[in-house]
DNA sequence: TTGTACGCGTTATCAA
DNA sequence: TTGATAACGCGTACAA
């Protein structure tokens, strides 16, 4: 049974408020009686109680944070940011993960609420509407991350990110060039594939929906989005996969039939894991802004916290890395009559 | 300002008592008040405060969960074990990672502590001894992962897997197997460098010291490994790595000094990370019981909890995994003379 | 079937 | 400088 204030009190022969003050250092206490009671609280192994404190207070000051998938590196990198921000504006973090399932989202969102955080950040929502509904009765701010539809966000501008991909590619003289999804093969909550057709377009390249292949956002993805691809009458010669996990499952895939990447197709991914630069080959990806995503939504959420109320979405630019998973379209000609 | 029970009470017309009993469906109340109120509860937007529960119930069903580092994979595999082993049980999990510092661990631990949560959870603990020391005043039960040493754990075998991978190299020819660990030369949490040492003995290979270097757990790790392994007079024909980015960090290494694996020397990781499979060339590597360890640890909490006193210290087998980072040094002969 | 009264651990206000 | 008292939101024994 953990020790009270009042355990405390007894054993010092004083008042609870008296041991409380004590504690908090508060101003109106004689020095010897403040030592006293600190030591004696020390030696009974006293912890105060966070119930008991949040009672009173109304609320904790405990950002509740719900990650769409503890396993994906590009939500964990996120982590890192959001938890120093916190950590530097004196917030405690509570972190839930709930594996692309909306259900267990709304779960967690709930269990926040009862627990009366001081705000929440939501990053992948799959119930992003929840959130905009008229008639939620939220009693704490929340902020998302990449759902820039909702108000109070902040995202990582997908496609820029995209469109620096196809125009590099397409400056490598690439014209058949494939998009790897994550999920069926035209949702795309990322804004990627609508910058994948706009670059297309804007180079005078007609778009090819059978160009246009689902993946998991996994390795096995890739690997079935070439199994598809190479059942074309015509193959593509660079594929753009949706992240660097599908990148690798198709590399694998193209290896298996034989190929080699760069040398006979081009293979561009999107995240920038850190093994990206250590895969074979390097792969050419785009590096997201992912610790400031983390720390602009915490910003964002204190700044909700304290009611004030210029908050707009911010939106985040990625950055294109270049490495040696793509090359010009003359060496698979070449290295095509070499085979 | 968040809706109370006695909110709901005062526009019902009943009191506070009759609202608690109508919301969590106690026998003694009429089916018609009950479904008025909780009607009621529903649209004015009524969410129990999680403080004031626990503050009268003396605990919540949360448990703790504090993580060496939640960018790294081998960890957060750990976490979906211990959450579906946790809902199971319908308990709930508060999540915190320290970045391998052990201060930081100690202050999760606080928190954990004043939370009063039901028990803890600490994988990777930087500061076991804590836990381990007579006057501890923890007022929940403590379950470490890999901290064998201690009485309450669940830890993967690093000893067996360890020799797994070194038998495997003597068996392909090798004799001269470097060692790549995390940290400094000596030190090694995992019982893997000390297995390593026993493995050759019984091989009755002698153990050269300047075969073990220290890496960091990470590429860069293994990058620096290779350049201390290639100012030896003699370099080793086989590199056993902590861990698979170490692993792929010294395959990098080799590359960039235009060696192939495993034609020129073999390489083995730990781990078996997603990547591992789909890496080039494929890891040899042991396959961590990663989600095994986090349930295990759940069920071992789950008893202290109830006080069971039946609980020994657990441990469970690893699994080596054969793929294509590891020949027969033979190879690396008629390699050698082809260049 | 419902209401009253009290306690959980802590802090804050007011009185001594 | 300290002590008594009330309050935070909820659950529950006891009384009505």
């Amino acid at each position: 049974m953990p020790v009270s204030i009042k355990d405390i009190a007894k054993k010092a022969g004083v008042s609870p408020s008296t041991v409380s003050r004590a504690l908090n250092d508060h101003p109106r206490i004689s020095t010897k009686t403040k030592r006293c009671i600190r030591d004696l609280a020390d030696v009974m192994g006293y912890v105060p109680s966070a119930a008991a404190r949040n009672l009173v207070a109304k609320g904790s000051a405990t950002i509740g944070i719900a990650i769409a998938d503890l396993l994906d590196p590009y939500y964990t990198r996120q982590i890192s940011g959001l938890e120093d921000a916190a950590a530097r504006h004196s917030y405690q973090v509570m972190l839930s993960s709930f594996y692309r399932d909306s259900e267990r989202e709304l779960a967690i969102i709930h269990d926040f609420h009862q627990r009366r955080m001081a705000g929440i950040i939501v990053t992948g929502s799959e119930a992003a509407q929840a959130y905009l509904a008229p008639d939620n009765k939220f009693f704490m701010p929340v902020v998302l991350i990449n759902r820039p539809e909702y108000p109070f966000s902040v995202s990582a501008n997908g496609a820029t990110g995209a469109k620096k991909v196809v125009e590099h590619l397409i400056k490598l003289g690439h014209r058949r060039i494939a998009y790897v999804t994550w999920g069926s093969e035209h949702v795309d909550s990322s804004n990627r594939l609508r910058d994948y057709r706009i670059a297309l377009r804007e180079h005078n390249i007609a778009l090819d929906e059978t160009l246009i292949v689902a993946g998991d956002g996994g390795v096995t993805g890739g690997i079935k989005a070439v199994t598809h691809l190479f059942a074309l009458s015509q193959p593509p010669t660079a594929i753009f996969a949706f992240n660097d996990m599908t990148a690798i499952g198709v590399i694998n895939a193209l290896r298996r039939r034989g190929h080699e990447v760069p040398r006979d197709f081009s293979v561009a991914g999107y995240d920038d894991l850190e093994m990206a630069a250590y895969y074979y080959p390097p792969l050419t990806t785009v590096r997201q802004p992912t610790y400031r995503l983390g720390q602009r939504a915490v910003i964002m959420l204190l700044k909700l916290i304290n009611e004030e109320r210029d908050v707009a979405p911010e939106v985040l630019e990625p950055e294109f890395v270049l490495r040696a998973s793509t090359a010009p379209i003359g060496n698979k000609l070449v290295a095509g009559s070499e085979v």
